[in-house]
DNA sequence: ACCTGAACACCGTTCAAGT
DNA sequence: ACCTGAACACCGTTCAAGT
């Protein structure tokens, strides 16, 4: 039984996957919760609250989840097509995209501590696609960390792209293209 | 002198591009322009017809653009630099992105013929770069237009990396990284 | 034709009041 | 500790009224 707090968070996070931070109504999330708007106040002081602790949790999340693909296998092209996956799947269900797209898009108009958060969920993802690189591959650090951002941000891009198209076969399309460029290992 | 309809779409491309689609008001609109919000009801009856207007315009002035490109060079390494280079211009412009990638974010909450726009500006910037890429290759049309998905999508999500880390320099490393792959032809 | 003030149901936020 | 109704200044939209 989770606690009320866990219950929001969970509710906030798919509004604001498929409306962005700016879609998302304290009474609508209020609503979908069981309880009165002035209610959520209480666990969150404020939007700018109830956002950085919505991304710090989906960034946590996905730092285990990505150790855990690593330490199943620590095959570049393996742990990758896994990590492309996890793309694949969240426009799968629903044509969501990435918390930290979507917030990425919206960024000008978030509040400081959410920027600092979303800010960090890019440098763990380019962090953790350096480091999958480097155990595969004689790279300097800069050279991990420079096609690790170009990667990160090639699969970003073909989910929204995909998204905008409302059609899946444009993120499989970019994404086969990444692989047989060479930009992304195979 | 610009008739006032001009001046509403041009304020409100650069609030667009800024604060998304839900960040733009029309009272704030109004006032930048220096008129009531009911007044731009007279000229665009509700915000989904703004919205459809803006990208129209928008996709048509890319897409004059986009053929003087074309016109000025047949070279596909030259047309792909000017054209990644209109998207860093968008971010080293007060890290504005492309109006159609905020709003392909936004996607799940734009009215109908919103999205029906900025689908199509999808379309002709894949067909544009799938044209660019067959003048100087020998390529199948499928081919092309799969290579021209890729590139569309890479460069949008370079741009969105760069803008989510308000730091120029993730585009230039991510372009270069499609360049350096071949996923980009040099 | 072009503009406006006033009204409507919405929004995040605050706060005094309840249990 | 947890929740609420009422109030505040915002939002898009409508409309009768002005020029």
């Amino acid at each position: 039984m989770a606690d009320t707090k866990d219950t929001i968070l969970a509710a906030a996070l798919s509004i604001v996957q498929a409306r962005g931070y700016n879609g998302l109504s304290f009474r609508d999330l209020a609503k979908s919760v069981g309880i009165k708007s002035a209610s959520i106040h209480h666990y969150f002081p404020s939007k700018a609250d109830l956002g950085a602790a919505l991304v710090r949790r989906y960034r946590t999340s996905a730092v285990d989840a990505l150790q855990a693909v690593r330490d199943r296998s620590p095959n570049a092209g393996v742990c990758l097509r896994e990590y492309a996956d996890g793309f694949r799947q969240t426009l799968a269900d629903s044509n969501r995209m990435c918390l930290c797209g979507v917030l990425g898009a919206e960024y000008d108009e978030l509040p400081e501590p959410v920027k600092a958060e979303v800010a960090a969920f890019v440098d763990d993802n380019v962090t953790w696609i350096a480091n999958v690189l480097s155990s595969s591959a004689t790279l300097s650090s800069k050279e991990a960390c420079s096609q690790a951002t170009a990667i990160y941000a090639a699969l970003s891009g073909a989910q929204l792209a995909a998204r905008t198209r409302a059609d899946i076969t444009v993120f499989d399309t970019a994404a086969e293209g990444y692989r047989c460029s060479g930009l992304i290992p195979q």
